[in-house]
DNA sequence: GTCTATATGAAGATAGAC
DNA sequence: GTCTATCTTCATATAGAC
């Protein structure tokens, strides 16, 4: 299919999304303008209307995007082994893909309430299916005699908010290196968890 | 001094606080109109104003005063007592005091970026004196030789981390009480810390 | 595909009457 | 203290020219 003299839609469409992830994790989606989005981009705000048919489907976008790619890197891993090797490989990948992708963690964690309902519930099971991986994992340690927790529901969910407070400090080049704030992370949670 | 006939100062100020609570931590501060505020209060926009210079000031009062009832309450907890005595008592606190202001929690976390920057350092300031309670205290286990952990600074963030989460899913009435959840939440805490 | 121009509505904040 | 009315700015989204 060839182009219209002047078009950019291959280039302007993911610079669209890329100013919006970063307005929307810097300021808020609220806060953000189409006006603004379009300003970074550097075109007029109607033209943004070329590649997203409202500002509510930019946002849930992203929001899909990160939560699909989330559990497509989680399914590239390796699997297998006890466990405690799982529960391992799971905190080290946790750690290792949310540092990676600051903003995108940032808006999914604070902008489910400006989700229509519709596109809340698609983001909503989502989130719940990674949960379920982790739950799965001390399920197993449990039933193996290798892990113990108190409530296996509730562990879930006290590791990944304990391990996804990584973002709200850790920059690349601080005192630690990502390496290091893995095995930090890793030795309490083999702890908090241990049978 | 003698009040204005028609004058209702003194119950619609709470009521102003009230309502901005509420819809700040349901929509967001930037998605919440202040025409909003003043239906949920029963009066017009501009009747507002005799009560918060403008709509930041709203906000910054309601995280101020969450945060100074935080250090407040704190201080009026018993003291003393071995390390991890202290770690117990500040986990149970940190349960009970938060779970028991869901609105105020939510807004104090996700409404930092609102605020400007002579805000921010207040709160950041704040948040920061709460932060450094619970660092003392694993500090001092090390001392004791009655905590290890890998990394006292990285440690205190997760623990906070682990236990504030509990907000983003208990609910009076569920399957677990409150207690129970403090209990949960306690021997994994103990756990991860623990010598 | 992008532009200019615009329709339509709502935002924060203030002025002055009661 | 509260009201109505308004100033001024900005919002999302669309229409039609190029």
């Amino acid at each position: 299919m060839a182009r219209t003299a002047g078009s950019h839609s291959d280039i302007t469409g993911p610079r669209v999304r890329t100013a919006a992830l970063s307005l929307f994790a810097r300021h808020g989606y609220a806060a953000v303008s189409m006006r603004q989005i379009a300003r970074e981009v550097g075109v007029q705000a109607g033209a943004l209307y070329n590649y997203t048919p409202d500002k509510q489907s930019l946002l849930f976008d992203l929001m899909q995007t990160h939560m699909t790619d989330l559990m497509a890197a989680r399914t590239d891993e390796p699997t297998g082994g006890t466990a405690l090797e799982r529960l391992e490989a799971f905190t080290r990948f946790h750690i290792r893909f949310h540092s990676a992708r600051p903003d995108e963690v940032f808006i999914a964690y604070m902008e489910l309430r400006n989700l229509t309902p519709e596109n809340f519930a698609v983001i909503e099971g989502l989130r719940r299916q990674y949960e379920d991986a982790l739950e799965s994992i001390l399920q197993d340690g449990q039933t193996e005699g290798s892990l113990a927790v108190p409530d296996t529901k509730v562990a879930t969910l006290a590791v990944i908010a304990m391990l996804t407070g990584v973002n709200t400090w850790f920059r690349e080049g601080g005192r630690l290196s990502l390496g290091e704030v893995e095995q930090v992370y890793w030795d309490m949670v083999r702890k908090a968890v241990a049978a």
